[in-house]
DNA sequence: GGAGCGATGTCCT
DNA sequence: GGACATCGCTCCG
């Protein structure tokens, strides 16, 4: 298992964001750490994409987008609720992938004490939807937002096993007003964890 | 199991 | 002041 190098990042959202199902999102809190499978995924795209944060152009809040590919972007949403990205595209250049939904690998039981359910809970529960997820990891903005994803010592990377999803779906994005045709969400087919 | 809806903070106009 | 890349609860069948 190997952590994904900046370089994975560079390209375009919709091509980055394909080839992230199937990976890990490794999450460090303290002495444990807390696995999750990527299976669902969604590409926004910089200036001409007005679902896109970055679509208005560089703002205090979505810089982390204009930035160097491979870099945390979190945002908070609906006053209750995280979203995790990755940025993509070279430095300077917008755009990213929000993560959706995981498959939970380890720590579940840790997974549903942060989200509040009991020890045991249905893994759907746990990491189904872009705001789930970041409860089942503890992602939130404040020491999250910006951070390197593929630095070995950061404690939020995305890495690597081997796994290759079996097949995949295309589908346009979920919960959006605007641009909402594009085919730009990707999945692992048929996966139990996948978003409503 | 599905449709409807309220909660609630931050950002940008 | 309004929109918002959501979630979980209620009510109905």
């Amino acid at each position: 298992m190997k952590v994904v190098p900046a370089k994975f990042y560079v390209g375009r959202p919709e091509v980055v964001a394909r080839e992230l199902l199937g990976k890990l999102i490794v999450r460090k809190i303290g002495r444990q750490r807390l696995i999750g499978r990527i299976v669902e995924t969604e590409a926004y795209l910089g200036l001409d994409d007005p679902a896109s944060h970055s679509f208005p152009g560089l703002t205090a809040r979505n810089s982390v987008m204009f930035g160097p590919p491979g870099r945390a972007y979190v945002y908070f949403i609906y006053g209750m609720h995280y979203c995790l990205n990755v940025s993509c595209e070279p430095d300077g250049q917008a755009g990213g992938v929000l993560f959706r939904a995981l498959e939970p690998v380890s720590g579940l039981a840790e997974m549903a004490r942060l989200r509040g359910l009991p020890d045991g809970a249905s893994p759907r529960l746990l990491t189904s939807g872009p705001g789930r997820l970041c409860q089942a990891l503890g992602i939130m903005r404040d020491g999250i937002n910006g951070m390197d994803l593929t630095s070995p010592k950061s404690v939020l990377q995305i890495a690597d096993d081997g796994y290759v999803p079996e097949g995949v779906t295309v589908t346009p994005r979920i919960g959006i007003t605007k641009a909402s045709d594009r085919p730009l969400r990707f999945l692992i087919s048929g996966n139990k964890s996948v978003s409503k």
